[in-house]
Order: C-alpha cells, then structure tokens, then sequence
DNA sequence: CGATCTACCTGATGGC
DNA sequence: TGCCATCAGGTAGATC
C-alpha cells in the first residue's frame, strides 16, 4: 500500500515524465475519484493547463500547474498512476485518464476507490484543506534533529505506533513502516511516547530516517496483492528487506530464535519480535 | 483529551 | 465446486 517510500517513488517518475507536459484533455469515467468538485469543473480547469513540478508531502502527490492550481493525488490503499499511450488497453478500474499534447497519458486506477484527485489553490492547501494544512513535517523532505523529534514525541503521550502512523506528528508512515521502524529501532508498538530514554529516542529516529530512505532506494514495498506498482507498472524490491511486515511465524531475521509475532493494534496488524523489542 | 471502532470498497483467500 | 465470511489498509468521523 503506498506509503511514503511509494509515493516518493511514484514522485520522482512523474519528475522525469510529466513535469513541463500540457494537459490536453481529460476523461473522467469513474465519478468516485473525483468527490471535491464536480468531474466537469476538474475537466475544465484541468485541460489547456501545464504541470510545472511534481511534489509530496506525506502520502499526498501534488502537481502544480502554470495556472495557480495544484492537482492534488492521493492513492490511498490501492490507488495507481500509471503512464500509457492511448492504444494501450485500458485496465479495469480506470478512472481518470489525462492525456497530453506531447503524447502520452496518465492514468488513475483504483480498485477499491477509496483514493482521490482534486484540484485546489496553494492557499487553500496551506490553510483551508484540513488534513493538508494539519499535516506534520514530511521526515524525508524536511529532515529535523533528533532533539526536535525527541520534542514531538513527548508533546502528547500516546502508543509509538500511533504518533508514527500520526499524519499530524509525521507525514507519510503506514501500518508496514511503523511496523519495520520499531523493529529496527528494538522498540515495541505499544511503548507510550513518554517511556523512552534519550538513548531509545535517538535510536527510533535513526531507524525511522533509514528505513524510509532504504524503502525509497528499493522502490517501495509490493505486497502479494500487488497492489502497489510504480508509474511504468513494476513492483518495488523493498519487501524482499522486511523484517517483520508480512513474517507471522517466520523467525526473526536478528535472534534468530524466535518467530515473528502478528498481533492487532488500532485495528491493524502489527508484527514484531517479542525478544528484540522492548 | 486519547483510545478504539466503523465505514468506505474490491478482490483474494480460507473454511466448510 | 461453490458459497459465504474474513481480511487487507488510509483516513474521517463517531463513540466511549
């Protein structure tokens, strides 16, 4: 499911392949996509415009356009922006496809429709758009110290794996790289925030910077639903280096004594070592 | 305030 | 084989 490293991926493609590209026309066929304006004005504000940069904040994807609007993407769990020509057979679950005056298309797909497009004005993302506007520092984008994190951490007590899936503590984490950042950093998911030591602090923000950058260098995590796929397609390598996520009962690749535990927390699974975290 | 639950949705999987 | 229940996960909103 994307998660930074995967949006971040999917970012640096559409960098290369749509950034000074002019939208030519669109074609809305799924309305589900498009639930903050109407698929006509979308169409309409969106065609005749260019994309002037390719952006992320957290799990969000914003485009820019030399109008003063931002198309704004976000996949949620099984979203997909793939490029394509137009002879290409058009995959089930498309939604939106914008096409461009240079040639080539881009293409949303999304099975369970829970992701989204809209457009909005860079005020409007700043101030207006509540989870844009309350959205927390993006860790790859904005790297802080250790010492501001260790701030964040202890401004409200609350379990480890809810302040790093937080959107408004730390954009961009999900339930698998929460799940390989306490593994990483030796600590529990239902650790409260004001438990850990200077020492434990500086350890989770270590392992949340790496194993984000790691992910990225991998192109993200694939799970066996295959859900997550890159803008040409391909699947990301990162989930051949997990830990835990997906490992019930297969032992720890550390003690190599114990097996890995799934466990629910918030309604999610959650997989860890019972040894090496503590 | 925090913690937990549910809705949203489709496709894959497992049990009987 | 076929049918039904369950699960997956990001986020908002409801409830305790």
């Amino acid at each position: 499911m994307p998660e930074l490293p995967e949006v971040e991926t999917i970012r640096r493609e559409l960098e290369r392949e749509v950034v000074g590209k002019k939208i030519k026309s669109v074609e809305v066929t799924g309305k589900r996509s498009i639930r903050r304006q109407t698929p006509a004005e979308l169409v309409a504000r969106l065609e005749g415009a260019k994309i002037t940069a390719a952006q992320r904040k957290g799990k969000y994807l914003l485009l820019p356009l030399d109008t003063g609007d931002v198309l704004v993407v976000h996949l949620r769990m099984s979203g997909q922006l793939l490029r394509a020509v137009p002879k290409d057979p058009v995959a089930k679950h498309t939604h939106v496809t914008i096409s461009f005056t240079q040639g080539g298309q881009l293409r949303f797909v999304d099975p369970r429709t829970f992701g989204e497009l809209f457009l909005a004005t860079p005020d409007e993302i700043t101030s207006e758009i509540e989870e844009l506007s309350t959205l927390g520092v993006d860790p790859v984008e904005t790297p802080m110290s250790w010492v501001d994190f260790g701030h964040l951490l202890r401004s409200r007590k609350m379990k480890l794996k809810a302040f790093l899936t937080d959107q408004t503590m730390i954009a961009g984490i999900g339930n698998i790289y929460s799940d390989e950042i306490l593994f990483d950093s030796g600590l529990r998911f239902d650790r409260d925030t004001d438990s850990l030591t200077t020492q434990e602090i500086r350890r989770l923000y270590r392992s949340l910077v790496e194993i984000l950058h790691e992910a990225i260098k991998y192109g993200g995590s694939t799970l066996s639903d295959e859900q997550y796929v890159d803008l040409n397609g391909k699947p990301g390598e990162y989930q051949q280096h997990h830990q835990v996520y997906d490992r019930e009962k297969q032992p720890c690749r550390r003690c190599r004594r114990h097996d890995i535990v799934k466990a629910k927390f918030a309604g999610r699974s959650t997989f860890y070592c019972e040894v090496c975290q503590v």
